[in-house]
DNA sequence: ATATAAAGGGACTATCACAGTCCTTTTAGG
DNA sequence: CCTAAAAGGACTGTGATAGTCCCTTTATAT
């Protein structure tokens, strides 16, 4: 239970990557990858998420790749794995109220809902500065 | 992420069940699986497990059936959800130290270690006599 | 304009865990 | 010794994960 993918690992290698760069600089899938030993094919569909969910920039043809859409103290380890693991919910009951038929005799509910909670605000309070170790 | 399987569902329904029964009655698997609506030969296994771990004590032949080992308040749902999914672990790097070469250079890995920390305390406060409702 | 260097996107595949089923064996009572 | 139960092993279908491959689009440089 509560695993993160191997998807969700190489995001956040990736991402912590950039984040380790100058603000300003266009970083290459290649060299992304390559730093972090992850299959680049792999990783650029992990960046693809990235940037539809706004939190990198990306320049395609010559001198293209990708930055940061933010400054790393503004993005959150919680937008980051939500980005390509989609939003964490440990029960599928807990998605919304009426999702499961057993729903209003189901005493474990509230548990799960706090552990979801939990976590989350956890995981918000890490920013991408933390985590690079600026 | 952090979804609870099936199986882990089925197994936290299956033992709600059993706490709210009379302390000394041995239920029938099968009357269990109709009560939770839990295919028969699935939760089979499950309390296979949860025999194992000694959180049901199993009677075998005529008039056999399952009773919980212990009285509902000292049985916990922490206990349960990881007699049936293994130990909770966010991150495989969680598991042990170690585990990736990337350990010591991983600024992620205290996060994750974290959220598990904070996830199994939160299960291990809630017992089966809170979920049963008694 | 055209060659080239990047990311974007769709389609495809292999592997593995999950979610079960089925059948035989063991254990206990009547 | 017949029957009722759990125990255990072997097997299977399905779906998610973890990729790969190839073609298209976009931008730059010459």
């Amino acid at each position: 239970m509560m695993e993160l993918t191997r998807k969700g690992d190489y995001a956040i290698r990736g991402i912590v990557y950039l984040a380790g760069q100058p603000l300003d600089k266009i970083s290459l899938l290649s060299d992304i990858a390559a730093a972090v030993q992850v299959p680049q094919t792999f990783l650029a569909k992990i960046f693809q998420q990235f940037s539809k969910s706004g939190i990198v920039k990306s320049y395609r043809g010559t001198g293209g790749g990708f930055m940061l859409a933010r400054p790393p103290e503004q993005i959150t380890l919680l937008e980051v794995v939500e980005a390509v693991e989609g939003p964490i919910t440990p029960n599928r009951c807990v998605i919304a109220a009426g999702e499961c038929e057993r729903d209003s005799i189901c005493t474990v509910h509230p548990v799960w809902a706090r552990v979801k909670q939990q976590t989350r605000s956890l995981l918000a309070e890490v920013s991408l500065k933390d985590l690079a170790g600026i």
